[in-house]
DNA sequence: CCTAGGCGTTTCGTCTACCGAAACAAGATC
DNA sequence: GATCTTGTTTCGGTAGACGAAACGCCTAGG
């Protein structure tokens, strides 16, 4: 899991990053790569190897949350017509598990497995539904100002989490790319906790207000869905 | 790796697929279930966890073989308009890892993560290229007819590889699904060996054989760029 | 209603194979 | 060429993983 979370290091890096001692590092990763669950990148860096790949693909198909959302991705695609993502936090991350591109030419790329922070734009979704020493840990004093519209404070920044988690969904016009315009609802679980969140993610010039509300209402009825359908029930 | 390959299974029968005794199979599930590399399905049944969904779409990431596939699979999908796949062998079966469809309403669905037997329809592009025993391992002595179509002996699978190997790609016409029509062509890898293939699949009503000739070329071509982005050359 | 056999789970004493420290080889950097 | 780095190997000691067997708890079947 250390090599997923920074790939391309050496024994030496690894060993300090999970505290065990240089030895065992390397008798590990040298088990691991005969195993095929590392495989060196260059002369003494590893990242992943092939059998993640295929234990993750066989994963989605095992897990519910991907294999239940699919298909409610690709219904508010093609309602939208813009591209849609499903989120999950790992680490202090936003990481995408899942997306649905529509067929237009102008539109948002998306790429499963990418990472973002979880303090700056529809990310923050996710982030205002958790524990509230885990999001005092993920907002940066200062954060960096990506754009003009980047929340310039922590102040400003918790204060969105505050009215996102009143709200219900989240919006965030230019936040982290300044000609994109993205909202996002929470996907609940059985006990409640929020697990993932479902965002819309379009070129700005082409949301107006009236479609932002319309698109809103449809990325909340979907994540609702999914919600449902991961057992949540509106009295949990 | 035994809890993906045969998933809502329980500890004795995971214990004997894998040769170790009853208690290590426990122990090993039950810290890995701590670990969330596997989670409970039921009572007693276990299925891969959400840590090796994170850590597989990690890999994805981080393998070359999805990352440079994906490009060449979604404009090889818009050339042909019909559904495309990338399948490599894990076991003794054909594994779904990468798709791209088109935006038309009637289209062969996929799935990343399904699973086909090697030996019927255009997975056999796959096995035809593998090593002698290998192949024999996997084409049975009585192959189950999905369709009139299907070839009905072991000697007519055997003749099929040979002549698959001869024109370098090959053709399933509903050799598994009565009414869909797929050709496939292997990917190489620095050692000349095939680890993948690419396929497009289609209704059978829509590819005339002049048809069928132009996709082949294009999924030839598809295939062939990405075995050089692998590091395959003419000349390996 | 009882028993037999299956399951997952726990215990326990043995002993193995994993561990850390240290040495070693091989490049880098100056 | 001295001195840092890396990655790799050796070695003796012991932590902890191991298999066998026992233990509840089921369900099936007589």
């Amino acid at each position: 899991m250390a090599v997923a979370r920074k790939p391309n290091v050496g024994v030496t890096e690894l060993a300090q990053k999970t505290g065990i001692t240089k030895s065992r590092a390397y008798r590990l990763l040298h088990t691991m790569e005969q195993r095929q669950i590392v495989k060196r990148t260059s002369e003494s860096t590893y990242g992943l190897g092939d059998a993640m790949l295929i234990l993750g693909i066989t994963a989605s198909t095992q897990t519910d949350m991907i294999r239940l959302a699919t298909p409610i991705l690709e219904e508010l695609c093609q309602r939208v017509n813009e591209t849609v993502q499903l989120r999950i936090i790992d680490g202090v991350e936003a990481l995408c598990i899942a997306k649905a591109e529509p067929s237009r030419d102008l539109r948002v790329h998306a790429n499963v497995g990418r990472r973002r922070p979880l303090y700056a734009g529809s990310p923050k979704c996710l982030l205002a539904y958790q524990q509230p020493d885990f999001i005092d840990r993920c907002v940066p004093a200062k954060p960096p100002a990506l754009t003009a519209q980047t929340p310039k404070s922590r102040r400003a920044i918790l204060a969105e989490l505050e009215r996102i988690r009143g709200q219900g969904y989240c919006v965030s016009r230019g936040e982290v790319s300044e000609h994109q315009v993205s909202c996002a609802a929470p996907v609940y679980a059985l006990d409640t906790s929020v697990v993932a969140s479902i965002h819309v993610v379009a070129p700005a010039f082409r949301i107006r207000d009236s479609e932002l509300a319309h698109i809103i209402r449809l990325a909340t009825s979907a994540a609702e869905r999914l919600s449902r359908a991961l057992g949540w029930s509106e009295e949990g």
